[in-house]
DNA sequence: TATATTCTTAACTTTAAGCTAATATTCAAA
DNA sequence: TTTGAATATTAGCTTAAAGTTAAGAATATA
């Protein structure tokens, strides 16, 4: 599960990230709105832990902005704000947030917030059938990829490629078990093919992506 | 739900719309009454909340129109009015609206009006079995469609083609799964059948609704 | 029964996904 | 460093899939 979150104040980062990470959740940081939008567009975070008051661009700001980002419709934004500053908590969920955190926090607090936040999320996505790795988000149902914020529906069989290799990061699929999951036994195609759809593929979602094992196949490169 | 909110006033458009956000409302606005029942006639509001004194065209012409409009009959209108002008209640009534808001309102008031209205229409859309997704609004009842305020009622096949792709926006329906409901397991038709149908669908309802994943199947496009 | 509407088919056209083939490039072993 | 097998890259071609049309079954309606 991937967190961001955002404050400009560099302490109060700290003091989250750490205890985020010490549950287990992949952290992002940024220090503004304008930050904070570009990388959650390249990160798909489940959960955006925004402060309201920022210079640059406020938290208010910034969450109207992801909310407009394809695949990030959905993505649980809540905000962080010092008690008192109560105007805010109207605009705020007007403005598309999830839920709200009065700072200062106590770290127990905030972890039954987070979780309680992120178990809805689960089953959102459950329903929905969307997978997310890393920068990708791939929608079986949809037929839809959504690469850095970017989205896009692919052809058949290029979509399929992506879902078997996404299907286990870093493993190493072989060119024989490739053909035989998304071509079928009995087809028979010539030895190029397959580097031809891994092309298109990196083409659309980044060289880096995709990493080839030669001799023996391709896998999909996660962190 | 959606909510149409006519004023030739901006702030009092602002402070409405604003309020009414807040609380998850889709909102849309007009200055006057024509640009009001072209834009109802487009959205399909479940409430407009209508202000009579306007240039143009006033609030009750205004509700006459969109009452005449297919599909809106049963719109729900409230009227919006300074208070005192104390002759228009009646003609607003005749008009056919359904309540009545004095200016200046408390933002609690007029919130607990808008959702005792949209409680009243939410039974009613039950009762008669009315799905409503962005320009389109079936009636599976009446095996009736309202197109961007065009009203219609489409053959059977059709219509249930349309119902099973509506019945979840976006999502890639396969051939053989759209066979297999609007058709059956048993029957056996020809290649091109679906397509055929489809072809009706995009003549009727616009092209750009439905889209076609090539070796996969149809979507129905909303947003 | 006559008439209109809806549904399916069949023949043909169009489209783009997917494949091939030819050439270039990489990489690891010798 | 060389070398050859494995992979990358391109563009053009092929073909399966979808679009289109009109005609005639099949149904419903008057």
């Amino acid at each position: 599960m991937k967190i961001l979150v955002v404050d400009d104040d560099p302490d109060i980062l700290e003091i989250l990230s750490y205890n985020l990470k010490a549950e287990g959740y992949k952290i992002f940081t940024a220090e503004n709105g304008i930050e904070a939008v570009k990388i959650a567009k390249k990160r798909q975070p489940h959960l955006v832990i925004l402060d309201v008051m920022m210079p640059e661009m406020d938290g208010i700001e910034a969450c109207e902005k992801i909310r407009e980002t394809p695949g990030l419709e959905s993505t649980i934004i809540t905000f962080l704000t010092a008690r008192g500053e109560d105007y805010s908590q109207v605009a705020g969920f007007d403005a598309g947030a999830d839920d709200y955190i009065t700072k200062p926090v106590k770290p127990k607090v905030l972890m039954s917030k987070v979780k309680a936040l992120l178990r809805r999320f689960k089953t959102d996505a459950k329903q929905n059938n969307i997978l997310s790795i890393g920068d990708i988000t791939i929608n079986q149902d949809e037929y839809k990829v959504i690469n850095e914020g970017n989205e896009m529906t692919l052809p058949r069989k290029e979509f399929e490629l992506l879902s078997l290799l996404t299907s286990e990061p870093n493993k190493v699929f072989k060119r024989d078990d490739i053909l035989n999951t998304v071509w079928g036994s009995e087809v028979v195609v010539g030895g190029r093919t397959i580097d031809v759809h891994i092309r298109k593929l990196r083409e659309k979602l980044g060289d880096d992506k995709f990493k080839t094992v030669k001799g023996v196949g391709y896998k999909f490169v996660y962190e």
